[in-house]
RNA sequence: UGUGCUAACAGAGG
């Protein structure tokens, strides 16, 4: 049973699917009855693949068979339904996963979070993850990092420095990403410069800048048409260790 | 007797 869910798990991330469903058939052939873990791969590969019908199709099957989601297994639908824009659908789905007692966690809301993001809905994820808080749930550097990231897709970086100075003074550390994120939104709003000082600030506290991040700061001075500097910038990323893709 | 081993969330360009 673990055996099998392992590999077919495997088969589910890659996008394998009918590798994963022969599996399926050569479980219930040495007697083990797919289980939770085993539909919840599922449904995680092909929400992963935005293949929402399938995934959806799983879930019915799974509740068919008197199997109950789990937070994982919800929250793998969810996000699929955010990837794919149908935002509306993610938020009906954590009502219902609530009203049959299995209740939103961290990952749930962060991926919540993400669809608003992704759908410039920025008012309504500072209102959902308020809520979050006052259920007593602590967001983490994913958190902060989709909201920062939701606010700068909105050109609204000054709030963006709040909730990475309000992260900050509840001691949750920003990483790569939440930098990449604020450096991108600078870049986008025509303040390379100040990306820039930026990039060298997080090398200062020890973080190795990445191709995402040098990409989104040459990206901007590409935008202000300084194209010596931004193939200076290319220059340093290699000399850095970092290749171009 | 032993409940261990497997699943979900964030950043760039096109």
């Amino acid at each position: 049973q673990v055996t099998y869910n392992t590999l077919i798990n495997g088969y589910c991330k890659v996008g394998n699917f009918s590798n994963a469903k022969r599996l399926i058939q050569l479980m219930r052939e040495s007697g083990c009855a797919p289980d939770e873990w085993t539909y919840t791969a599922l449904i995680s590969g092909f929400s992963k693949f935005c293949m929402l019908e399938e995934a959806s199709k799983v879930m019915d099957e799974m509740l068919g068979n008197g199997l109950n989601p789990n937070q994982v297994t919800y929250t793998a639908l969810i996000d699929g339904h955010c990837k794919s824009g149908k935002l509306e659908i993610a938020l009906s789905l954590m009502e219902r996963m609530e009203r049959y007692g299995c209740i939103p966690n961290l990952q749930t809301y962060n991926a919540i979070f993400n669809g608003f993001c992704k759908e410039n809905r920025v008012s309504e994820l500072e209102k959902l993850f308020n809520k979050m808080v006052e259920k007593g749930l602590k967001p983490n550097v994913i958190s902060y990092t989709t909201w920062i990231d939701g606010l700068c897709r909105i050109g609204d970086t000054d709030s963006a420095f709040r909730v990475f100075n309000e992260m900050v003074k509840q001691q949750c550390l920003p990483n790569l990403h939440t930098y990449s994120a604020l450096i991108h939104g600078l870049c986008q709003e025509g303040k390379a410069e100040e990306a820039e000082m930026m990039v060298k600030k997080i090398e200062e506290i020890g973080l190795n800048p990445d191709e995402v991040t040098y990409t989104s700061l040459i990206d901007g001075f590409v935008l202000l048409g300084q194209m010596d500097h931004a193939l200076q910038l290319v220059k340093r990323m290699i000399d850095a260790n970092c290749k171009p893709n």
